[in-house]
DNA sequence: ATCGTTATCGGGAACGTTACCAAAAAATAT
DNA sequence: ATATTTTTTGGTAACGTTCCCGATAACGAT
């Protein structure tokens, strides 16, 4: 019941280990008829190669490590599913690790990634990073590395980003045109690229249409479950907002479900529309309308990149930060 | 910036590598001036073990691997939580793998998971999948084996599942009750083993209250993109269901959206009851009416089976199926 | 002083594979 | 027939680690 090797291949007719391997590799350099022996013994013995041996041996691995905060999330479970599509056709695996928007998970789970001598490393930051040494760390190392969606400016590497700007300019600014003069942002926690990315684009709507940027109105919100329900019921309480406008997945559901359950009209009351990759949006009571990240496009320009630089294609390419446009789909719910 | 490894602090401290490895597994048999010598040199010199080579040597790689369909899936999102929370806490990490619903993919995945030396598998099936040879086959190299929600009769292994009757059961009794006499069943591909306890529920149901099974009434759908919304149209206009009872995640999703897309009034002329874990369902138009499966619990129960198989804790303790509890929530859907 | 014990350490093999170098056999050239 | 090249093969080391076995030294006991 034991794996075979080449080892026992070798034995079985009568040659040694280096012709064996010869006859399984690269054609050059062995008799034909020996070759067929061996590759037809291989197969009925169903050979296959212990790929640990190799990795041992080569110091690779042939995968690659994704780090992200949580799969149970449309955008990020959307974009490992481009980052897989590419990686497979390239004949790479994918190693998946959640750092649960924890900072040490995510230290670890790079940590544990490299210990595995994958060829490059994909990820996307927690909600507690603010350190980013231990990505500084492996690219010393010379591993190949693209950060996406939530990146960092403390570091110099390829990243892959929604235009966040740009979604949250046109969200706000049709919240705007539609008559909203008091236009709440909840949004994630500060330390992410996202948030100011997002926060960018909601102020300058504002200044473009030369509405007052009240600070009361932008409210930060963790990951606790009942975090996001508080912030809400406090920012309608004391800030009459007429409108509201999310800046992710979780908080757009979050958000929703609590106005909703404080008995707040949508959209005659307050207009709401979320940044999120939800696929039921439009099924929503009323149908939310949305800034929809390219997620599947990010994960696979992100791998691409990746890929291209561990097979050495981008040898003097300059370090680059990608924007892939966001989609605005509008609604009842800010209408 | 290579990494450091045991050889290099041998060399370094003037030492041989089996006594700086002592020093650094077990403490017996080794001098404690020693010892603390090459642990200091070790954690400043930031050594981490080679877990490929350990891997090689012990034919083991301390990571369980999990092949589910889709991972953008709230169910398999929810269970694979399940399973790295487990896992973490007893050291073990946790390979995904998606099969994409296609057989060949399944297949793929396991070779390739055994072929890296996984301690152990979890496995949700493919809705291709008939043949389960390549589970047997890993089952006759000794490869412990736990087979969770989606099973199959053909292979005798420890398995975990939602109780899939109960939930259809109860599902249909409810519309049953609620005055519908003509419930349309539109559930997976025949071939998956929740697809027949679902039905069977829904069959008891039926039989409970004397209504007629009708045939007609039942849909098998693939996985195909518009293939829900064509099964439902069809359905609707031939059959005239007043109710409809959906068999998975994203079936209650693709026939909720035909049924409104088709201008019918939920729940006035048709009631509609979803098995499915979304966690939106209290959010939509109406709020819907679900069945829901404890994800996470039964990754949790799958994996602590497997774990205390793998580590020799269940020797002699007989193969079983673990059913939980489904819970049905009542909303507006199905009144 | 010799011997057996104990504590501590080093050497070598092994896990499966490939790369390099050398050796043998075969084919070709002189 | 001999020399030279080409083709084909085998042996060995190496990747990083642990385990088994043997070696050395110190030590107390006789």
């Amino acid at each position: 019941m034991e794996a075979i090797t080449i080892k026992d291949i070798a034995k079985a007719l009568n040659l040694s280990t280096s012709t064996v391997s010869r006859a399984l590799r690269g054609s050059y350099e062995i008799n034909q008829e020996t070759k067929k022996l061996v590759l037809e013994y291989a197969e009925k013995m169903n050979y296959r190669p212990n790929p640990i041996a190799l990795s041992l041996k080569e110091n690779r691995s042939r995968a690659i490590g994704v780090v992200v905060p949580e799969i149970a999330n449309n955008f990020f479970s959307q974009a490992i599913n481009g980052i897989e599509a590419v990686a497979y056709n390239r004949g790479y695996h994918v190693v998946i690790f959640q750092s649960h928007e924890l900072y040490g998970r995510e230290v670890e789970n790079v940590q544990h990634l490299i210990d595995r001598k994958v060829d490059g490393l994909l990820i996307s930051l927690s909600g507690q990073t603010t350190d980013v040494s231990h990505l500084l760390a492996i690219q010393a190392k010379g591993v190949p590395l693209v950060v996406f969606d939530r990146v960092s400016a403390q570091i110099e590497v390829n990243k892959v980003v929604a235009d966040n700007f740009q979604g949250a300019f046109q969200a706000t600014e049709h919240l705007i045109v539609s008559g909203r003069k008091r236009i709440a942002h909840i949004t994630s926690p500060s330390l992410l690229s996202t948030t100011h990315e997002r926060l960018a684009g909601y102020k300058a709507a504002l200044e473009k249409y030369h509405l007052p940027y009240d600070q009361n109105l932008v409210r930060y919100c963790g990951f606790e479950p009942e975090e996001a329900r508080q912030v809400i019921f406090e920012v309608l309480d004391t800030q009459k907002p007429d409108a509201i406008f999310t800046a992710s997945d979780r908080l757009a559901l979050d958000s929703f479900a609590a106005v909703k359950a404080k008995g707040i009209a949508i959209p005659k009351q307050v207009a709401f529309i979320g940044f999120t990759n939800l696929g039921v949006a439009h099924l929503l009571d009323p149908p939310l309308s949305t800034v929809v990240q390219p997620a599947f496009e990010i994960g696979k320009t992100a791998v691409e990149i990746l890929l291209d630089t561990i097979e050495n294609k981008r040898m003097n390419a300059a370090v680059k930060t990608i924007k892939i446009p966001t989609e605005v789909n509008l609604r009842e719910s800010s209408q």
